[in-house]
DNA sequence: TATGAATGAGTCTTCATTCAT
DNA sequence: GATGAATGAAGACTCATTCAT
């Protein structure tokens, strides 16, 4: 029903790759809504229009449904970073700019964000054991992209003088917070959005950089 | 029907309390590793080494075991917080040394940080409706106590020129993206663990105040 | 806390025997009410105010409260008849009204006569097997007193020129059809009760005697 | 944990409408014989010879099965009335014959008989609440055919002077009386069956109309 | 390719009953 | 004589998955 989300299949062969498609954009729509543990292929065969048994001819198992859009998550994490990357960061406002991609990305993304990282906490770790994919090289490129900034940065002089990996792992957090907490609890008494986030953004750039 | 061979002993340890206590606990661990989804009423009774049934003796619903669990992580939190609320906080020092609790407590207890702020959010949902408990007195409380501290700074003039609500929730966004992050991703290759946090802290510290 | 039905027990020598009397009676309460297998041991226990495992030191099991309830319904129904056998059944009238001790035996206990003739079709007979006190000598008693009056009828010539064996079945099925239904179907849109009653038993007493 | 050994041989006989048919009949026997708490899902599936699942898949839920059982006894029941009911009714004869459609239904299909009038009360009340399908259309037409007749009797004076929904309401509980206490007793010491119903009737016949 | 039909394993929960004190 | 605590068996129902067409 909702086509929104789909993102252009990297092979459109034949309708094949739609479908797989159409399976991925429902199951990210109902595992986001109501928990991975709490939907059935039942609801996502229902929600595509096709019968529970023809999902695994897309699928050989439900938590491959889950693998794929965790994967999934980071290399649009990614891309939408990388895309961002060529922004001038030199300036303290083009660093908030940089960042605003990232908190951009996981409020309009909840659903992608949450699935990849805030994965029902240990809920999916059963399936993906020793493969986190946070690992990955998808996340590692994800995390590359701000650690290649920070280091740069470093080098230039403007940050405080903290090990830039260091750094890094710290900003990342901060932005992480903000995220995860407003996609958490949506119904907690929140100030105005776009000041909080300016804020916020502002509160990690001054800690960071050297003077603001 | 009725075998009438050598009934499995009954477990008559823990009496009453205690064995509450002991699904507690089990249930905790349980929960943080599989997610509470995942985790059936009969595992949290072969934990703690009784039969599923028993287990109705002390609770009436699984539901309410994870209900005790979060309530119990944030009375714990609210306790440790105001614990340390009377440290000097008009120092940078102080500032730092009043986060550090917060951080603390959630890596030290990281099932119930879980529990409490990483709560499957869809997962849970379905349990408290419209009465999270993240809105409770509480937690009211837990915030509050941060809340209450950051207005006092501001009245002095020692932040920047932002409403002391929006810097509360930076903060708040700021701690909880560190403590999450590295509770969700003990895999991911984070530097040494002290100075991450001490490194952290002070950025968000030195973000948030006027001159340090 | 309804002390209302119970009888005098047989034997009232220590608190034992009123107990038992109570549990009868909270079981019979609950049977009717919900029906014999909807109700729970827990229940019985605790409508008594004792524990559940008290109740096995009066009745070896539940089948066992049933059975005592269903004998007992018998030997009061029989005890009702027979206080009225000695009107005088001579008229129509007479008739009439020793019928009505019945019909209203029946909806005024409607509990008990539900054990005893609508005993929840086969739910009991489970239990009660070879052993249907239908057939018991209560029963026949029951039974008995009717059969004698028709009899007697019979014999004085009053009656239809149908064996009087025939005519008692009739009779009864007569009798219980109206009960039965009433208890059944309280839903149902009967006409005024009381006119009713009597232009049923009317239509059977007009059936049965010869001119009327 | 899948054993991976040969897998119980799928029954794929009846297709869709006759395997629901064979549950039904199956429940029929079963809720007849033993009540209908006391017959769980498992009994029912293991008597058609599939699966417990498998139930679900025709039926929503185990009241739906009684439901629809209970449905199909009054459309039964409805239907075989009104297949005679254009029997001339206006002679006494032509009466009797009419009431013993009713009563052959009764002992020829007591399993329905039973499901519809002596329904275990207050077993499932629970389900059927306020919608006691007893008094559905389906009702009111089994019982509206009897009402009829009656009415018309009346009009013609061949009644005795009672109102006729009076009259209704007590013929049909003589019927009933007659057919509930053969199904529920059939260990009584009748007499010859086919004397007995036909003494019944007659009896009936002769208390309801005016001079016979 | 797709699906109607079926299933083993498992879900939470309740029951009648018994053990040990 | 009573009970707190425990339990095996069973209740209805759902799930991910697979077989046969």
């Amino acid at each position: 029903m909702n086509k929104g989300q789909e993102r252009s299949p990297r092979k459109a062969k034949g309708q094949g790759v739609e479908r797989r498609e159409e399976i991925l954009a429902a199951a990210l729509r109902l595992f986001t809504q109501l928990g991975v543990h709490a939907v059935s292929t039942r609801q996502i065969a229902q929600a595509v229009g096709i019968s529970q048994p023809t999902l695994y001819a897309y699928f050989p198992t439900k938590a491959d449904i889950g693998m794929e859009l965790h994967s999934r998550a980071f290399a649009l994490l990614a891309q939408g970073l990388a895309s961002g990357a060529d922004r001038r960061s030199d300036t303290p406002e083009g660093f908030v700019a940089m960042l605003r991609i990232y908190v951009d990305f996981g409020l309009q993304n909840p659903d992608m964000y949450r699935i990849a990282f805030m994965s029902e906490g240990a809920a999916l770790r059963t399936w993906w054991r020793e493969n986190d994919p946070t690992l990955s090289p998808s996340t590692a490129s994800t995390y590359g992209v701000l650690r290649r900034e920070m280091t740069e940065m470093h080098a230039r002089g403007l940050t405080v003088d903290v090990d830039p990996e260091t750094l890094t792992q710290s900003v990342w957090s901060g932005m992480h917070g903000l995220v995860s907490l407003m996609i958490a609890k949506p119904g907690f008494p929140w100030v105005e959005r776009e000041a909080l986030i300016n804020a916020h953004l502002w509160v990690i750039v001054r800690g960071v950089l050297k003077a603001v």
